[in-house]
DNA sequence: CTGAAAGCGCTTACAG
DNA sequence: CTGAAAGCGCTTACAG
């Protein structure tokens, strides 16, 4: 029915603006994408009919002919409602957002909750199946690392490319990955340090899941730095929650005497959620902070500050996490040589959770 | 290159299928889509087929010759801090999430910072506008609406659908679009005759920014239900983040002696933040919460539970809110007559922040 | 510098 | 029930 040419009411498309040009529709498209091959004279005229009758490419057809989506997808693999309570995650967006909205890129969410998958070994690859299969998006951002992680694998087989975001310092870009790297040997050290200027020699870590590659590695770097200081940790994984953090915290307490050699005089927690939990159980077990026990969270976000006590805990801007793994991103899929990023160590932020130990 | 239909190693297509079937694409498609126009046994040995060589319909391909993107779009107009600070986006995102998921359908995420956005009456609107222009999103979801909204009437003008979330009990479903209606004055009155039940007669209200409708409307009902019960309210704007909340305290509490008759023995926050943030000014005030203020936040969320003394609010099931704006849109796109659905009134949740009013 | 043409991978009337 | 063909709106060699 366009055969004419006649410029619809809803849509505009290049056929129209040629036709109303008397040009043709690859000259369009040269002019409207930058490309040589048309006289100014004739660009700026295509871009100005272009800007004036509000003509917009059809996603879906320059997807379709440049095989560019100019979208990048996301899975949250975790429970939805603690996605929501923690604002590490949408710090994590809104930095991925901020650079994908200069690139004109799109973010596609997805959250997947463990408990509903139907076989935990299957997790969320369907949707990246589907992505790739589909062509629907350009890269993918990768979280929470695991061991023998079936995910990069999937997406080395169908050429998606991707940025592990928190991988160690020992993972090494390829083919179609960067990475944006984190140290949790520094951040450990900075910990425990604070810990052990404080006078602090038994602590207590708190851990989120040990499936999960950074926790495990939290532990060990931990645990290998008090040694190296003389301390001496108790380690307990939780799964992140607020009230397993406090269920964590009196299993570790459970029975013990303050003042006694197996008391830790310190809990450091994997996450902010668990901190709160951990102290609220501090609290009931008539333990004091920081006079009797002190409290550290990994994470540092409004939580940490606006708990009362407020906690001490280690600072990142976690928005420039997630800025780094877009920027990765996006040059993987211009075309660009993968390469890794560090991301800046933590920093200590003393609050009033952390005090002298005084045993 | 395809020319001899021999299957590619990357994409299956169906032209693959039907060469590899001695049939059309045609019948392929048919079988694929499960519409009439093929025997039950070509639809099997299509199916058979696909599944075996992990075909999967090219996104973009299908929205071109179908109109239909299978995606839907969010933009959050925020300061990205804050909205990683309340576990109510997030929460509604993942209500969201979970309709468009078992719909097969995407979730488009776009975050725009108010305040590097270039004119302040510009908005977001770029983003919807680009996002219609491209074919982008079959539809979007709105929150936050505010006087003369210039979203709406740009939608339209689009023919683009969308669901209000959050709109009041007056919005009406038309051409292209639902809502989901929240009543305000249902939970002013839950809010307010809980204080009066707890002998409150002068209460304080922090709202959020009075440009947005739903903050306004809570002032409105709040005070025409305290005038009913023979209650007097002080208002206070305030932006709906922690530090905000503080000073609007401050200044509502000024200089007022515990006691007095102008002196607000309650007070009412907009938002779990603001709460958070008061609390903390309460105490900087040397005023005791709950023996000589009690506080209540209209949101609830795990902020709520773990602050010391834990706050009493308005509850509800933020993601049920998700949920229904998303089955509304789901329905929109599908070519249902528009409808609004009544959210479920919230419900007040006593914890330690609301105590008898002892004056 | 410009135009005619093929192609991206689907869907959908339209004939048989 | 099945196939040949046009079309969705772009991009991109390929000739002029």
């Amino acid at each position: 029915m366009s055969a004419l040419g006649t410029p619809q009411a809803g849509k505009v498309t290049i056929s129209d603006l040629a036709f109303r040009l008397g040009i043709s529709k690859a000259s369009v498209s040269y002019a409207l994408n930058g490309q040589p091959g048309v006289s100014e004279s004739t660009r700026a005229r295509v871009l100005a009919l272009a800007s004036e009758l509000g003509w917009y490419p059809s996603s879906s057809a320059r997807a379709l002919s440049h095989s560019r989506t100019d979208s990048v997808g996301i899975v949250l693999f975790r429970d939805p409602e603690q996605i929501g309570a923690e604002p590490f995650y949408m710090s994590i967006l809104a930095g991925i957002e901020g650079i994908l909205g200069t690139h004109e890129m799109n973010l596609l969410l997805r959250m997947v909750d463990p408990r509903t998958v139907p076989d935990e070994r299957t997790r969320d690859l369907p949707v990246y199946e589907r992505w790739a299969g589909e062509g629907r998006v350009d890269g993918v951002i990768l979280f929470d690392h695991v061991h023998d992680d079936p995910r990069p694998p999937l997406l080395d087989r169908f050429k998606m490319p991707y940025v592990r975001l928190g991988a160690g310092l020992d993972a090494l870009p390829s083919a179609g990955n960067s990475n944006v790297t984190v140290s949790q040997a520094a951040d450990a050290a900075t910990v425990v340090e604070a810990l052990h200027r404080h006078g602090h020699r038994r602590i207590a870590f708190v851990s989120g899941p040990l499936d999960l590659l950074h926790e495990e590695r939290k532990s060990e770097q931990i645990t290998a730095h008090a040694r190296r200081l003389g301390m001496s940790v108790v380690l307990c994984p939780a799964d992140y929650s607020a009230d397993d953090g406090g269920t964590a915290t009196i299993a570790v307490m459970a029975g013990l005497v303050p003042g006694s050699p197996e008391f830790p005089t310190a809990v450091v927690y994997g996450n902010d959620l668990m901190a709160v939990g951990g102290l609220q159980a501090l609290k009931r077990l008539n333990l004091c902070v920081p006079a009797q026990v002190s409290v550290i969270s990994w994470d540092d976000s409004i939580l940490c500050k606006l708990s009362s006590p407020s906690l001490s805990a280690l600072s990142r801007s976690v928005s420039d996490l997630g800025r780094s793994s877009a920027q990765l991103l996006v040059e993987l899929i211009g075309g660009h040589e993968p390469r890794n990023i560090q991301a800046c160590p933590g920093v200590f932020q003393l609050r009033e959770s952390l005090g002298r130990n005084l045993f």
